[in-house]
RNA sequence: GCCCUCAUCGUCUAGAGGCCUAGGACACGGGCUUUUCACGCCUGUAACUGGGGUUCGAAUCCCCAUGAGGGCACCA
């Protein structure tokens, strides 16, 4: 299409981790790049010093390989800082502040953050909105506090086009003169990124729509700089179900509510530093919502078996979702393939994929609907992938099937690719396999201590210590044979799925019992056997 | 408060003036299948925010109202 190649880029703050939000715009960034044949770069935007860590660049590069949005420049996993992160470009920055300066579009304000907050506050106070302007009076004087360089913004209406909401123009009293360079001597995000999208050759931005009224500002430093700016287009937002935004607090959020609930029912608040492994005081932070600490509200949840919920990439991966399954689900919020198309592989969305499809309406994330879409990549997929989707899982959880072999992982794949929404519920509901079955009380007075059930269990022990060649094919006869015994067809197999099982649920017989083996299941049938009448453990 | 944006089933959406008695998917209800749970199959309920225009004709174009969201940081 353009005679210059296109260029997107994800430009991701490292100051936690990534956002379902944040996949979303690198999905579209990605496609949009890949299906025009041009590039997809990742710049890591860490000027803000106190709050960036290498840790979270780390996490979103991790996350972003584990969805498969490869990109075509940016940081090395594993490797030191590149030019790619904002703080390794400081003298790029500079030199294009001095220029602005020397060319009468920056001057340098010395307010205190105190200052500028009592100024809000009078210009609040008036009904007015506060925009601190180069012309203005009352400004600091020169000495009088921290030095931060401010871009002087033209006057004049800004109108630009957007690649998805059409036309957008903001007036000139709207604007308001911009702090580009902190007084630690850091570029502000506003300045940065035009001086990178410039620096790097992007000729399309595409982000959400959150940042739509940062646009006038952006446009106003490109005139500056007599650069051309990019195309832009905004995305709409996606939000919870009950329309608020979705963010990192909600997760927060869910566990000081599971900690009240917890304390309500009459546990001490003190127990919870013991049971987490917290620290007293920094629970205490966490609580009095001083601090949003995710790891903290991490801990509490698995503590408590409080589930918290999904809202970064890897809570999504830690739940059994896979990669493509989520990334595909992500891409149906805003934006339409047409064609009552939903289930689509990359390849397909590359083809289908264009800005004119994406949708102007904020969406909301519907969890009901991700869980069945993810069901269904997990029903199409053949076992092989499955075991991948399974290996990059069980890196991040801890469930026993994490050290099953692969033989076995394959069947249990095979089994439960048909019955799970997750990797997780998979992982959770195949325990039985690997460790002894906890028994679910109910199941047990209604299949084990009911009728003549002992009974009927003794016969079907009886059965299957005849099978000495413990295969499909040899069971498959005894449990025709089984289905038939009992007062009620159907309730002999229950009462044998409870022995073994633990519980009323779980894959056909037939295939559970080939895959637990003999000596498990005649031993599980002769402890439920040997328990007394009535005890239910 | 000021500025900007948006508006179709509960949810994600199709729809670019007549093809719309508004289509698909999730969820929900009913049924079939069934050794449990699922899967699968059949089937049902369910929407153009309101009011004015424009037009022979409007979910589609315009205006107003209402509602929702975003922005107004030495955070990005």
């Amino acid at each position: 299409m353009d005679s210059k190649m296109v260029k997107t880029r994800f430009a991701p703050s490292p100051t936690g981790f990534l956002h379902v939000g944040g996949a979303r715009t690198a999905l579209f960034n990605w496609l949009f790049a890949k299906k025009h044949g041009g590039q997809f770069v990742l710049r890591i935007e860490d000027t803000d010093q106190v709050r960036s860590t290498a840790e979270s660049a780390a996490g979103i590069l991790a996350d972003l390989q584990w969805l498969g949005l490869n990109w075509d420049c940016g940081p090395q996993p594993g490797a030191a800082k590149n030019e790619y992160f904002q703080s390794m470009r400081l003298e790029l920055y500079n030199g294009y502040l001095e220029k602005l300066v020397k060319d009468g579009r920056a001057y340098e304000a010395y307010e205190t953050p105190q200052q500028l907050a009592a100024m809000r506050m009078a210009a609040e106070k008036m009904k007015r909105p506060f925009r601190y302007r180069r012309n203005m009076p009352g400004r600091a004087a020169p000495g009088s506090g921290p030095t931060v360089l401010r871009f002087e913004m033209p006057f004049e209406t800004i109108t630009f086009h957007d690649l998805i909401l059409g036309d957008i123009s903001v007036g000139g009293d709207e604007h308001d003169d911009i702090i580009i360079r902190k007084s630690d001597g850091f570029p502000t995000y506003h300045f940065a990124v035009v001086v990178d999208d410039h620096d790097m050759g992007i000729t399309h931005v595409l982000r959400a729509q959150e940042h739509l009224m940062n646009t006038p500002k952006h446009l106003g430093l490109y005139n500056a700089l007599a650069w051309t700016p990019p195309a832009h287009a905004h995305m709409p937002l996606v939000f919870n179900m009950d329309n608020t935004k979705m963010s990192k607090r909600d997760k927060t959020k869910a566990a000081r509510v599971a900690v009240a609930v917890w304390v309500k029912q009459g546990n001490s608040a003190d127990k919870l530093s013991e049971i987490t492994g917290i620290a007293a005081e920094q629970l205490k932070e966490f609580l009095d919502k001083k601090t949003d600490d995710s790891r903290i509200a991490a801990a509490i949840g698995t503590a408590l078996g409080a589930p918290l919920p999904e809202i970064d990439v890897q809570d999504f991966r830690r739940s059994g979702y896979l990669s493509d399954a989520l990334l595909n689900f992500i891409a149906l919020i805003g934006w339409s393939p047409g064609e009552n198309r939903e289930i689509l592989t990359r390849e397909e969305m590359l083809e289908l994929f264009s800005l004119e499809t994406i949708g102007k309406t904020s969406g909301r994330f519907d969890r009901k609907k991700l869980l069945w879409m993810n069901g269904e990549y997990i029903r199409r997929r053949g076992i092989d992938e499955l075991l991948h989707d399974l290996a990059a899982f069980n890196v991040v959880t801890q469930y026993p099937i994490k050290n099953a072999g692969e033989a076995q992982q394959r069947e249990l794949l095979a089994m439960y690719q048909e019955r799970t929404g997750t990797l997780a519920e998979m992982a959770e509901n195949s325990r039985f396999f690997f460790e002894e079955p906890k028994m679910d009380p109910a199941a047990f007075r209604k299949h084990i201590e009911s009728g003549n059930s002992r009974v009927v269990l003794q016969q079907i022990r009886d059965m299957l210590a005849l099978v000495t060649n413990w295969s499909r094919d040899q069971l498959a006869p005894v449990i025709e044979k089984i289905i038939e015994l009992g007062e009620k067809r159907g309730s002999a197999p229950q009462t044998l799925r409870v022995a073994v099982c633990g519980g009323s649920v779980s894959p056909p017989l037939l295939e559970t019992l080939c895959l637990l083996g003999r000596d498990a299941t005649l031993a599980r049938i002769d402890a439920i056997l040997q328990s007394p009448q009535s005890s239910v453990s």
